[in-house]
DNA sequence: TTTATATTTCTAAATATATCGAAATATAGG
DNA sequence: CCTATATTTCGATATATTTAGAAATATAAA
């Protein structure tokens, strides 16, 4: 039988994370270019509604894969590299 | 805009085969020992239905992570290393 | 050919996910 | 306080995924 510790759950997030076509592209922006806001990765990406989009940072910060930064009403993401090196060095290009 | 070439395609192929649990345990047994049969890799899983098994694999090797080799009745899986280590290198070890 | 075993395909049900619009919350600045 | 902007939460819907059982297919061996 084939153990199921809390890493190998953290990949499975991460995995699941970036298996969808938005978030991937995320986090391959984010990548290239750290501390953008909510709205300038809405302007990077083709047509996502706001909510949507949300949903989607969620799911890559509760996975490890995004950190942020709270400035004023603005809320800057960035990648955490140490987990994308871990997972998916891939993002890093 | 971000791109969305085939290399990004087989990127999220191969991260939402991998975002399930079963399927990352599959991988991670293939990666430890190759060429096991479908039933070698049930015996080593918490009770899955074959059809269902035979799902996951099928995933698993579309999206290039496992390649396979027809024996007789049976069908011997391995894991893809190069695909692995380009974008999953985790699950090398 | 008959039987046994391995695996897949088909069908259906349950669950999960992606998406959006509207309303809510948070904060900055007048 | 009021207004504007950024982001989240809620509610609803459409789509996708996971799962399993039953039937089908493939091959080996008696």
């Amino acid at each position: 039988m084939v153990e199921d510790n809390e890493e190998v759950k953290q990949a499975v997030k991460v995995y699941k994370a970036l298996g969808e076509p938005t978030r991937i592209k995320i986090a391959m922006l984010l990548t290239e270019e750290m501390n953008l806001c909510c709205s300038d990765i809405s302007s990077k990406l083709e047509s996502v509604a706001g909510s949507t989009l949300s949903h989607h940072l969620k799911q890559l910060t509760e996975c490890g894969l995004l950190t942020l930064r709270k400035d004023g009403t603005y809320i800057y993401y960035s990648v955490n590299k140490e987990v994308a090196r871990k997972y998916a060095p891939y993002l890093l290009g």
